[in-house]
DNA sequence: CTTACACCCTGCTCGC
DNA sequence: TGCGAGCAGGGTGTAA
């Protein structure tokens, strides 16, 4: 389910429970995920406090109190439920959660606290890793990550500046992490459709001929920031996470005016166009071909 | 430098 | 009902 509202939900989900806690036990039940996990994983995290629980495009960053940061990674499937212990329901986290196949749980951190925080991840796309906090900024995995979209940096003069020149379909640079970090294929598609451009129309044509920002790119800068901050106040998207109990979990799906609704009327009032799927470097666009230009 | 594509892995849905 | 094909919220490595 992660694109960058599902993690951050997550991120506020967990972050009651884990902060200020200690892993008092991790059970690590597979030695690998999609990349192995960091050697003595298990011994390096035992005992120690976790000090923040904060977000990087759509990783959760646990600072620990021997200033090393446990790097988490939910790839297409991963998730985190709680455990009893004395937290209450927390929104984006899975609360005693019977539709979770167990044979999934790849790790266990029991905390001091007598919680127990499980990972669970079908596909096995997600990862973890220990970095030391000094090294972070540099590390291969965020060095080139680009900038948040919910921070002050996204505006319509950011967007032509990352955009000038690129013959890219604006689907692509907007899914590029390096570019903008966060956006996943549910918010592009939303985004793009709120600005009534095409996923197919070269990026570059955001910028004008000296680099600055057109009335587009002004438009979209803005409306990244409104679905992003929308679908974060619902909980995120949830596919097809079914949730047994607590409606608190994601409901921004119901909000999706062209994710997965091909053959839908355009939801863009007095708009009639009908929804359209194309496939655009191997995965599914949603627009609406009449008002998305 | 781009951009495109296969691939990692499991589970679900759809059409026959 | 069974079965194979296709598809899925992400990211990386390789090739052209």
């Amino acid at each position: 389910m992660p694109e960058l509202p599902e993690v951050e939900t997550v991120r506020r989900g967990l972050e009651p429970a884990m902060v200020g806690a200690r892993l008092a036990g991790i059970d690590q039940r597979r030695p690998d995920l999609r990349f192995p996990f960091p050697e003595n994983f298990v011994e390096r995290l035992t005992g120690r406090r976790v000090e923040a629980l904060g977000r990087r495009a759509k990783y959760l960053l646990a600072d620990l109190d021997d200033a090393n940061v446990l790097v988490m990674h939910l790839g297409m499937s991963g998730s985190f439920r709680i455990i009893s212990g004395e937290d209450s329901a927390s929104p984006g986290v899975f609360h005693h959660d019977r539709s979770k196949n167990v044979a999934h749980d790849h790790v266990a951190f029991t905390l001091s606290t007598g919680t127990r925080i499980i990972y669970n991840d079908p596909r096995r796309f997600g990862f973890m890793e220990l970095i030391a906090r000094s090294a972070l900024a540099e590390h291969a995995l965020f060095k080139n990550v680009g900038i948040e979209p919910l921070g002050n940096a996204l505006d319509g003069a950011a967007l032509a500046r990352l955009f000038a020149g690129k013959a890219a379909p604006l689907k692509a640079a907007l899914l590029d992490q390096t570019l903008i970090a966060g956006l996943g294929n549910i918010y592009v598609c939303e985004a793009l459709h709120r600005a009534r451009l095409s996923p197919r129309r070269a990026a570059g044509t955001l910028a004008r001929k000296d680099g600055g920002p057109t009335e587009r790119a002004h438009l979209l800068a803005r409306v990244i920031r409104e679905v992003l901050e929308e679908a974060v106040a619902a909980g995120g998207s949830s596919l097809r996470d079914h949730r047994q109990t607590n409606g608190a979990l994601g409901y921004f799906q119901h909000n999706f005016r062209v994710y997965d609704r091909e053959g839908s009327a355009c939801a863009a009032p007095g708009c009639g166009g009908i929804v359209k799927r194309i496939v655009q470097s191997g995965r599914a666009s949603f627009f609406c071909g009449a008002c998305q230009r």
